[in-house]
DNA sequence: TATAGAGTGAGAATCACTATCGATAACAGG
DNA sequence: CCTGTTATCGATAGTGATTCTCACTCTATA
């Protein structure tokens, strides 16, 4: 696998190409940690692009299926985006800035996959988020 | 019915004991899985021992904050609840029956501690749940 | 350029959860 | 047992995020 010669910007197939659909692509890529659907909404509409918020959603719920972008839960059980690399792997956030590191571990994985097997279990997928204080927060 | 375990029912200091309490508490005690809020609230009232809605979420806010009970959030968002054993440790779900087994792994501490040190995050504490088919549900 | 139908968006609907506040009941002291 | 203090209840009205509706708009393509 090269690098896809697939733009970042460019809609899935079958997708179309819109002026929204763009304006919440920017936003994400703009982000530099994870945003939640009103704040990309609040963004867009300051940046004098605005954008209906059912199409926000609409958009992230897209992306977040085509596994364009990852999506986790704050503590208040809000959504929040953010534009990924490809493939499997978590996150390291932190709490104060929202700053996020990816992070991977094969043994995660194979923990996740045979503690499933142990107990009986099949099609195991997981949630694994870390989150912490970075060090640029940290000296507040 | 001997000796009444009354330590599982016990308030904690300033609380008082009563009956919605108690109620909340026997339908955790009596769930197999995770429960959520709207749903113990309709097992009281189906139980002929109501209580009101705003009672059962306080309750249960009380139980996660002084971590009597262990509280995820499922695809929807939805926090659900659970009684669990006291100490650290992680849930493996069923996604169709909601029957959850207890699992713990130092690894996976250890490698969350270690990638937060490796990022330079300090403070770091992670959310780790694994989801997947109970052999019961499976052959469906 | 004409056109089918994917895409959009304002606003209503839904849904989990929280705040309000007068009524009620637990518990300690008498 | 009686009673005052006050934590707790709970019916109900929010609140805020997310989804649905559906008439209208614009992209992609013949």
């Amino acid at each position: 696998m090269t690098t896809p010669p697939r733009e970042m910007t460019r809609p899935a197939p079958g997708r179309r190409d819109t002026r929204q659909r763009r304006a919440v692509l920017g936003a994400l890529e703009r982000a530099t940690g994870f945003a939640s659907a009103q704040a990309i909404h609040a963004r867009l509409r300051a940046a004098g692009t605005p954008v209906g918020m059912a199409t926000v959603y609409r958009v992230l719920r897209d992306l977040a299926d085509t596994g364009q972008v990852d999506v986790v839960r704050d503590d208040a059980g809000e959504q929040q985006f953010r534009r990924c690399t490809p493939g499997h792997h978590h996150h390291l956030v932190c709490v104060a800035c929202g700053r996020a590191v990816e992070v991977e571990s094969v043994a995660v994985e194979r923990w996740a996959e045979e503690m499933g097997r142990a107990n009986g279990f099949t099609d195991v997928h997981h949630d694994v988020e870390l989150f912490g204080t970075c060090s640029r927060c940290a000296g507040a």
